[in-house]
DNA sequence: ACGCCCATGCGTACAGTGTGCGCAACCCAT
DNA sequence: ATGGGTTGCGCACACTGTACGCATGGGCGT
């Protein structure tokens, strides 16, 4: 009563022990992945070090004891996040399904974290982290096993072209998310815009009418659109391999 | 003497007349420009309203008499920005000629706005402004004439790719640029590190010969990948035309 | 068994952010 | 001259990342 402003300036023996001894306490792991949660719950800028702390029952800047920087953070979700791409291992019989299956667990990864395209569009790769490293490594040696001349250039090409299409797919369901509708619906309401501002545009109209398709099931055209750029990537990417290297073995 | 606090309660006259005759005040068209060229010169975190205004020599939360919100600032920016993008006239002989000086412009404008890439990966293209539209739009005039079946879905694979590489691109410019260092510079002193982080990965050491490389003639070796990768695509797009359309006319 | 040290947690504080609100000044039409 | 609508702005609020320095307690050397 005497000391208002300072609610426990007195130890009272008790409210003491349980601090330390119900959890291990923070933890750089613990962090990141609760970051990870709240980043996939609510999106990047709904990520704030007070509100990760309050989830983790720890005051603000106790987090800097296990983490330099937001930035930082970032960096850590970033490549533990990468931990869910899975490449197939280089011997698998045919490079080409490889690939394909690798492209659309990146896709797969990346939409259930639309939070990554736009880190990883700020930030580029100088992560260097161990599961982004380990990525790299698989994806090296299945495009060197399966004998292309230049396997960076085309790891390069196909990666742009994953990230490309699906941080624009990210960013859309972003979008989709923060409106509050389904996707089908927000295609809809946004349709007589779209076509108002498609006007003079001649060329676009055959456009909105794929668009109003797409209302119908924008799952599946989404994944058809993946699939088709990613279709003309490899058989591009084929016509590179040394003539005659067989489709299996 | 005696109000103190308040410095200019008396309009004493002059003081009032310059600030309307000298400049025209406030417009949307120029504070879009000036944001941009904060934008460009110091990144896109050093934007911020304040010091935008500060540059115009006006007040704060004057802006918002122009514009809704940062949000909208930055969806005018961008779109003002993508009028930089020059795509071919349809009625080009060559489809794929035209693609490639359409994609090069592309590339050319996302390296010079680095920012231009963040603000796409998190917001998407729910954009629709004029810019962008006619940019849609001469894009598809070219991809139409050139007799694709599917036009939308070319279109995409395409962007998708030259998004994906030049987002990494401007991330990784961004970053040379946040280092003071040139990009030779800033690789040579990056490779201790990378190479220790590549460790254990057998498959990555010839990635890192190449790296070494780069730092020769790091521009040369961006502007080849970005080549490569394109031709994969268009080689693979071509494969999508009508069986017997020439390359040129 | 005791005392010390240092890693850990946190309260406070500071500079900076986007933006709502309401007043003051100005331009233009009457 | 008057009134109204547009434009600019000062203030305020809630919130951000993070530097600093104190308190605490577990693990170690003696």
């Amino acid at each position: 009563m005497a000391a208002d402003k300072k609610p426990q300036p007195i130890p009272s023996v008790w409210t003491r022990r349980p601090r330390t001894a119900e959890q291990p306490g923070l933890s750089q792991d613990a962090i990141v992945r609760e970051a990870i949660v709240m980043l996939d719950a609510d999106g990047i800028e709904a990520l704030s070090m007070r509100k990760l702390a309050a989830r983790l029952n720890a005051g603000a800047t106790s987090l800097y004891r296990h983490v330099a920087t937001k930035d930082e953070l970032m960096e850590l979700a970033v490549d533990e996040v990468f931990g869910e791409v899975v490449v197939p291992p280089a011997d698998s019989a045919d490079w080409r399904a490889a690939a394909v299956r690798a492209a659309a667990s990146f896709r797969a990864t990346a939409l259930r974290h639309p939070w990554l395209s736009s880190v990883l569009g700020q930030a580029g790769l100088a992560y260097l982290g161990p599961n982004l490293m380990a990525f790299s490594n698989r994806m090296a040696a299945l495009f060197i096993k399966a004998g292309f001349p230049d396997p960076a250039l085309a790891i390069d090409s196909l990666i742009a072209f994953v990230m490309g299409m699906s941080s624009a797919e990210a960013a859309w369901l972003t979008t989709v998310a923060r409106s509050g509708e389904t996707e089908a619906g927000l295609i809809a309401r946004l349709m007589p815009e779209a076509q108002q501002a498609a006007e003079g545009h001649e060329n676009l109209t055959e456009a909105y009418v794929q668009a109003a398709a797409e209302a119908l099931d924008p799952v599946g055209l989404r994944d058809a659109k993946f699939a088709y750029g990613l279709e003309v990537m490899l058989d591009g990417l084929a016509l590179r391999l040394p003539a005659g290297t067989p489709p299996a073995e």
